[in-house]
DNA sequence: TCACGAAACCGACGGTATCAGGTACTGTGG
DNA sequence: CCACAGTACCTGATACCGTCGGTTTCGTGA
């Protein structure tokens, strides 16, 4: 399934010089030279992460590093020493916008009576999410370029993970393991290919509001394209809410 | 500025000597001198789109443009004479891909005698051309990074609008102009998105074959992912029927 | 006159290395 | 207990390298 079990969390560098990876089990003595910093890294990662995303914002989706280091008020060496490279930044991003995505969605999905809400919910709220801005989507949605194309941990399957989830426990009556991720995976490449086009037609005179498109999509999703007026049915009651055990971090995060 | 004309197929040059987008010119100047020209340049222009689709295939997406010219057995100049730049070049290549595809969906299109049919083979016409070289895929398909993102002519769209032609008279009966863009817009957003999953999933033992793939997809595409069983139901006409043969998956059987 | 193609060149950018501080902790000796 | 040296890690500035997209120059050939 995409993203698995989730190591791998951002591209951190690798050189983590934090408490004892290797050296002997100084477990027995941890040096406070080391862990002091602890909390002060996870601290200083975040709030690159949050320069980045109003540098980006800002600047598109193409801003140099030089450019992050500067919104961040501090120079390249500083970036490089939290994340291995460009792609490591856009993941950790990526993370971020997901986590927030994340409480968002299940937040939706409480709400919603029947599977076909709850999808909705999360057509939603990746709709907003791109049209809240547009440059920090692009940034976080882009192939990473890599030689190997997609270096896993790629936001898009980090979100059809999420509307996977509660969408594979309605699916597991009816349909063989793995086919809720696979279908996950393809709704959200219509999302995205629908909020794509939306995202530049949105000024059109005759483009459709956020809420009526939302709606359709879900429509169509759910039922396929030819009108599904007539094709309403009971749906299997799914539960009553989906909820799952939300966290992450903060969330605060506001690009502008 | 960009936008404002019109299509500008492929990304041309623009000092382009004579010729310009169009050999009109050539026509209307007697001048031997041009004319003689005109048709090698035709000839040499998707000549370099073939090496590049060559160079793309061996060395990946981010093949440089060096690359590219030697492949072609020439140099950046001669590229550049031909492609304003590489999202130029990239249009090109993807212009040459979808008319490939265009012939074969046409194909696919004729034989079908339900629009699900239809929409079965375009889904696998390009999930073929996706594993016939996913480095082509790549770069064809991949944003061009440029500042104002999707500078539009993008690949994917042109795709869209293979598919909603066809499926856009159906559409007309039931759903108000406009719709059917937008829908095969999402249409190819989820064929992209099962596609790029399973391009990178082939391998796996318990991947699934691309025949059974594109059932799949089809079938969720076209009915949602409900699955179709108990969904009898009375289609609203539309062209023909829709014959729900084979609606119903074959495709459990094969592994998963 | 026009295209060709080699090659030098430019600037931007990703990424690395160096270096001169700075601060809290650890260890020792008095 | 205190002072002081040493340590572990962080900070930023700056210079630097290699690559790559793109331009320019110039000589060749039809």
């Amino acid at each position: 399934m995409p993203g698995t079990s989730g190591q791998a969390q951002g591209g951190r560098p690798e050189g983590a010089r934090a408490a004892g990876d290797g050296a002997v089990e100084d477990a027995l003595t941890p040096d406070g030279r080391s862990t002091r910093w602890a909390d002060h890294r996870v601290a200083r990662r975040t709030e690159l992460v949050h320069a980045a995303r109003r540098a980006v914002h800002r600047h598109g989706p193409d801003v140099s590093m030089d450019e992050i280091a500067t919104t961040a008020g501090t120079s390249k060496s500083i970036v490089y020493r939290y994340f291995v490279d460009k792609p490591g930044l856009q993941r950790a991003v990526g993370e971020a916008v997901v986590a927030q995505m994340h409480t968002a969605m299940d937040e939706a999905a409480r709400l919603a009576e029947t599977p076909r809400e709850a999808l909705r919910g999360v057509v939603d709220v990746y709709l907003e999410m791109a049209e809240a801005s547009p440059n920090v989507y692009w940034f976080v949605t882009r192939p990473v370029t890599e030689d190997a194309s997609v270096p896993l941990g790629h936001f898009l399957d980090q979100v059809a993970g999420l509307i996977a989830r509660p969408f594979a426990r309605v699916a597991a009556v009816e349909a063989p393991a793995g086919f809720a991720d696979v279908w996950a995976t393809g709704a959200v490449g219509f999302v995205r290919g629908v909020g794509e086009w939306w995202l530049q037609h949105r000024t059109d005179p005759d483009a459709p509001s956020r809420e009526v498109l939302t709606e359709r999509v879900t429509s169509w999703l759910w039922t396929g394209p030819v009108s599904g007026l007539a094709r309403t049915r009971p749906e299997s009651p799914m539960t009553g809410q989906i909820t799952s055990e939300t966290s992450s971090e903060t969330t605060s995060e506001t690009s502008s």
